[in-house]
DNA sequence: ACTTACGGGACTTCCCGTTAAT
DNA sequence: ATTAACGGGAAGTCCCGTAAGT
């Protein structure tokens, strides 16, 4: 969540042998799991668009559920990054929190607005997905997701009690519910972009978000900004 | 979305015989389906859950896929039907028209609050769920999901219409704009409950929409709500 | 075997109430049995063939088996029918016995001619489908089609060996076994037919059979006959 | 059709892993079609037969329709070595196109009189018994068929139209159709044998064939040949 | 590291047959 | 006599996982 779905592959610079394999195998699942979820991602399915064979997908997971377990370590790993890298660019923008924190949202506006390639699958959350199919799956993966959550409610709530200490917010909220808010609406814009089989829905989402974000803090408040 | 998950029986006055069975299958379903997705609810699952048999569930469901269907079309009238019934009880509770859309948040929020049974499956959306399997489903399947939502769409941003003629928005919102996030906040919120193993998760974002309605409308703005 | 094969309405004169269902199953299932064979006749495509229901056929017919043995002693009763009104056709032509199994021969060949109406099964022998399905039928279907063979064995080849007597054949045969052989070639030719995809194929072997009666038994062999 | 059902090993010299498994599968189910048809013929009773495993199977034919085909390509495969060695024998045998034909006509007589095991299922065709479930299977299945009976068709036809040049047949008969009906009364006494239930059935009509052949076209025609 | 053959079980589908009701 | 609901099991398909081999 929180990010625009990169499925690219990964940068990095040691290839043992046989790593590449393996990221083939995370990126078609990924692309798989988006599509049928994680019972429909059938260890076949992935052979067929892999175009590698079964033997190589069990030497890399003993397990189908090893395969869960790495594509969302993967993912939260890549959200982390996602985030911090937000953060930075936040921070180099402006001095101001608030300024940060309207920057960091717009930054996952523009993010999302990035156009996408015409085989992508339909844009949703990897955790989402899992998060639905939640019994399948083992405590470690949830977890995992347990912690993913945290992690960004933790940094982006950082970030709001500094904008609290400056900007008394015009209703009494607390710093974890409006970072996990930030949250909420993203995977909510996600679900809603399906229910419509119409992705764009998920940004309207996020600029209902930024203006909460502007009502609750910016002491004022002119017609400065736009909205579609 | 947007409404308790209610999967008492129904009260029709008279079952034709078979019309019981049906039911239960679908309501074993629904509860399955919160628990592992559609294709991790076998039918032997539905069978055990139920106590009855094969025959029975493929004389009412000749295809798996039939069960998808027949269980979004429930979900989705049920919903419609709850949304009709918050409204009726909206309009009776004030002739003000932003009052009447904070009632039906606050409805939403009483619902979600309400003690659900040890054996309940987790908090969630039938239709995320599917959304999460899109690929699994019919076009069928999907165009009730879509319907679905606009359905809600229309009926509240018909009243969120009446209210910004009366209360002018702090800023340019649209309608239309407004009833989705009111629907993505929810299924946002289910999916964030699932991401933390949190219930009370959802609660939480609801009330954020609801200061966000009151940012945005009320006049003028005191002190005077709770929040969690 | 050996007569053409009429799936039309049977002409019994009292139809007590059922009657006409019990037919109907009958003449869907035979139809079905020459395109699919017997295991592939189901009793739910007999049912969607004939609109009726799952009760009325067992009422009719308590086991599938049953089915099988109805068809197969219609179609056998069918067959002595249809040979005794043959020779007797063929005993009113001529009073020669030589002539009276040629007009026998020429006569199946007539019949084999007629042409079927579009949506016909392809030509094929009911006792030759259950023949190449044997083991999945009990010994009773067994001998009704084995008294079947019989029958036309020792009908024909009592008029055989009315011609042996007036006609010494030109080699030395039996007359059970030509009459044998009839039934055979007309079984063969059917399979041909089947396997060519071709149903004249039949007409071809039935007049090799009618040269081999006439090189065997004819005195005088002049060109007087035609062959395709 | 026209040579002894061999269900014997093949004998090819160097086996990959697994063509000895995929054999095996075929033999059994080659020997289960002629007892109880193709959908008599489930996956489990060839399992029974064989000892292997459903995944065994299923990873060489990865539906069934696929072992119809394996199969008949076989059988096919398996009818035309067996014709071609024949016709090498009678070529060897003499130097007249009629000695030839009659040759080969003893010698499929001959096959079919060797001893079967007790174990083996009814005599029968493996192309007679698809046919008789024809709309249960594909055309390619269909085309191999028919490929295979005008294969047999052409190369008997060739050496019948030698005879004819040499011996002037008695009555007017054309060089394809002698050959068909060589294969039409084969499959014709082997349906015979089964509905009889008596195998020898089959010898008696290959007899009937060989005495047309001779009537045809044997210039001076003594009483030499033995009748059973 | 990667391949092919295989093991074996789970799942959907399908089918024969029964039963309660009319 | 005929219907719909239901029972229960078998069939084909699919799928996860193992293992021997290269």
């Amino acid at each position: 969540m929180m990010r625009a779905m990169t499925l690219t592959a990964h940068d990095s610079v040691k290839h043992r042998r046989g790593e590449g394999t393996r990221d083939k195998f995370l990126d078609a699942a990924c692309a798989l799991m988006l599509r049928h979820g994680f019972n429909g991602t059938t260890v076949e399915r992935v052979l067929a668009q892999t175009g590698l064979t079964k033997g190589a997908f069990f030497h890399h997971f003993p397990q189908k559920s090893h395969l869960a377990l790495a594509l969302i370590e993967r993912y939260a790993a890549e959200g982390r990054e996602s985030l911090d890298a937000a953060i930075r660019r936040a921070e180099l923008a402006s001095d101001d929190p608030l300024q940060q924190l309207l920057f960091l949202q717009r930054d996952y506006i523009e993010r999302a607005q990035l156009p996408t390639p015409a085989d992508a699958p339909p844009a949703g959350c990897l955790m989402a997905c899992v998060a639905y199919e939640i019994e399948e799956h083992s405590s470690q993966v949830r977890g995992v997701m347990r912690e993913s959550v945290e992690y960004f409610r933790n940094v982006v709530a950082a970030k709001v009690r500094y904008v609290m200490e400056k900007y008394p917010p015009r209703m009494p909220v607390q710093a974890e519910a409006v970072a996990e808010y930030l949250y909420a609406i993203y995977d909510g814009g996600l679900v809603l972009g399906r229910l419509l089989a119409e992705p764009p829905a998920l940004i309207r989402q996020l600029q209902h978000a930024e203006n909460y974000l502007q009502l609750l803090f910016q002491p004022t408040l002119q017609q400065e900004q736009a909205t579609s």
